[in-house]
This record gives C-alpha cells, structure tokens and sequence, in this order.
DNA sequence: ATGCGGACCTGTTAGC
DNA sequence: TGCTAACAGGTCCGCA
C-alpha cells in the first residue's frame, strides 16, 4: 500500500493526534511482523511523552525522551486514530493508547510491517544507516544521481527504487517519474545522461509532492490517518494501465517485469 | 561492490 | 459458482 507519499500522508495525519501525548498503555495481539515486536517495548514506551512524529525514507519515528519507535508499514500496513470503541479488526497488531485515551492503531495484513523500540542514537541504526538522500531534499540533485550511476550496468528503475541511491521511490512512483521524464525503465543507469538525469530528479520531485498533496494514492483500500482516501489514482499515466493508451501518444502501453516488480512504459515515449 | 532471486504473509483478482 | 494460480504498494538477506 504505503509509498513515500502515502507514508507522509499518515505521518502528518497522525502528528496532530499523538503529539506531545502520554503514552498510557501499549498492547500487543499479534508480534510476529517481519521482525518480532521489541519485546520491551511495552516497558520502554508507557509512560513516554511523544515529542515529535518524523519520517525518515518510508519509516516512520516516534520520538520520545527515552528512545524511538521506528514503524515500517510494510506493504498493507496502516496507522489510524481509534478510540476505545473501534471495533479491533483481525489483523489490527498493536494499538498505542495515550492517556486521553486516543489510540494510534498498527493494522498489517501482510505483516510486512515493523514496529521496533530503539534507545540509541536513531540515525545510526542498521535499517537507517545505509539510506540514501530523501527525495524531496535538496541533496537529492541531477548531479548526485549521474555520479552515483557510474559504471551501475542495472536497469535504471531498479537503480532509482535502491534505497541506498534515494530512499522513497517505490514502484508506481518509479514508473509514473520515468514516463514523465521519458526515460526508457530498462535504459542501463551508468548509461543515462546528466541531463536526463535532470529531467528525472525533476519529475521524481514533482510526482512525489503532487500525490503528498493529494493525500497519497488510492489502490484498494488505502485510506489515510483519518479515513478520506487519497485522490492520485485518477491521475496515474502508466501505472495499472498495461495495453491501455498512453496519455501523450495513444500508443498501446507495454508492461513487463523488471525486477520482479510490474513495469509499465509508453515504447514510443520512453527510450 | 554490484546484482539477482528468494523470502516474509494475506487478500484480491483473473482465469479456467 | 467454485477452485487455483498469479499478483499486489516493500525491502532485507544470502549467494553468485
């Protein structure tokens, strides 16, 4: 479900809920996510005061005086605001309860998902360490992407989805850059000029904030903090459309596998 | 160092 | 209508 923007979209709808409150009580129904729960979580976390909420790539971070929670939503993860008389659904894994009795609720189909507790210095840890720039920063530039692609022989939405390279590009949002900048998906990233590289750092940026405004992209069921779904869908180009007519030439849109991952391309648009 | 495939798990959809 | 197989927003890990 959750792509950068729909992770920002849960981080801001979330933010106004829990900030500068008291955690109270921490359950856990279901720890086995892709990583156990901490298991001290419960211990660590009751009692804290939220101090802020943040996003790093596609994790989340709930900072507190005594440590962090970092929270990954995986593939069909989501965190909603419950309160005591939600009904807890089957796959809802963890609720956060704050002494206003508000509920910050963890739901994970696939248990893709993660919810650790981290005492130390958060930027070092082995899930963060090794991320690359954020997208929306201003490290993230035409420049960085062309040195970094040197004498890479992978495919350049492989390159761009590494979150080593940039974080928070995931696979809607690499097709949707490449169409828009008109770069071929399988094009070699060593290969790919300075200026095209330009044209694709533009366009990641632009399709990212667009569907952060939004409030992410409704596939299924993704529904934000509050329940409104995001309205970005509609204005997908080459996602979900294989064989459909490309929006700038009405050729067919092809659609093949890149990496295991669904890849959609305009032939005559994208080389 | 880079690149690839497999793994994690459940729900939905496409096809027979 | 019902069963089965394929596929889905992510990303870590181990192996070549």
């Amino acid at each position: 479900m959750p792509e950068l923007p729909e992770v920002e979209t849960t981080r801001s709808g979330i933010s106004p809920h829990i900030h500068n409150k008291v955690v109270g009580q921490v359950v856990i129904r279901q720890e086995n996510l892709r990583w156990p729960v901490s298991p001290n979580l419960v211990n660590a976390l009751t009692g804290e005061k939220i101090l802020s909420v943040e996003r790093r790539a596609k994790y989340l971070l709930l900072k507190t005086g005594a440590g962090t929670v970092i929270i990954h939503l995986g593939m069909s993860g989501s965190l909603r605001i419950a309160h005591r008389e939600s009904r807890i659904g089957k796959h809802d894994h963890v609720d956060i309860v704050f002494d206003d009795q508000t509920i910050l609720r963890f739901t994970d189909p696939r248990k893709f998902g993660c919810m650790l507790w981290e005492e130390g210095n958060i930027s070092e840890h082995p899930l963060l360490v090794k991320l690359g720039p954020e997208p929306l920063s201003d490290d993230f530039t035409s420049e960085y992407l062309h040195s970094a692609s040197r004498r890479r022989k992978s495919a350049i939405k492989t390159f761009i989805m590494d979150g080593q390279v940039v974080v928070g590009v995931g696979n809607i949002y690499a097709n949707e850059a490449l169409f828009e900048a008109g770069i071929h998906p399988k094009r070699e990233a060593g290969r790919v000029s300075i200026a095209r590289y330009e044209k694709l750092t533009v366009s990641i940026k632009k399709i990212l904030l667009r569907a952060i405004e939004a409030g992410g992209t409704t596939l299924r069921d993704f529904t934000s903090s509050d329940g409104q779904p995001g309205y970005f869908k509609q204005s997908l180009c080459v996602y979900g459309r294989g064989s459909e007519a490309c929006r700038l030439c009405g050729t067919p849109l092809k659609e093949i596998r890149l990496g295991q991952r669904s890849t959609v391309y305009c032939s005559k648009c994208q080389r």
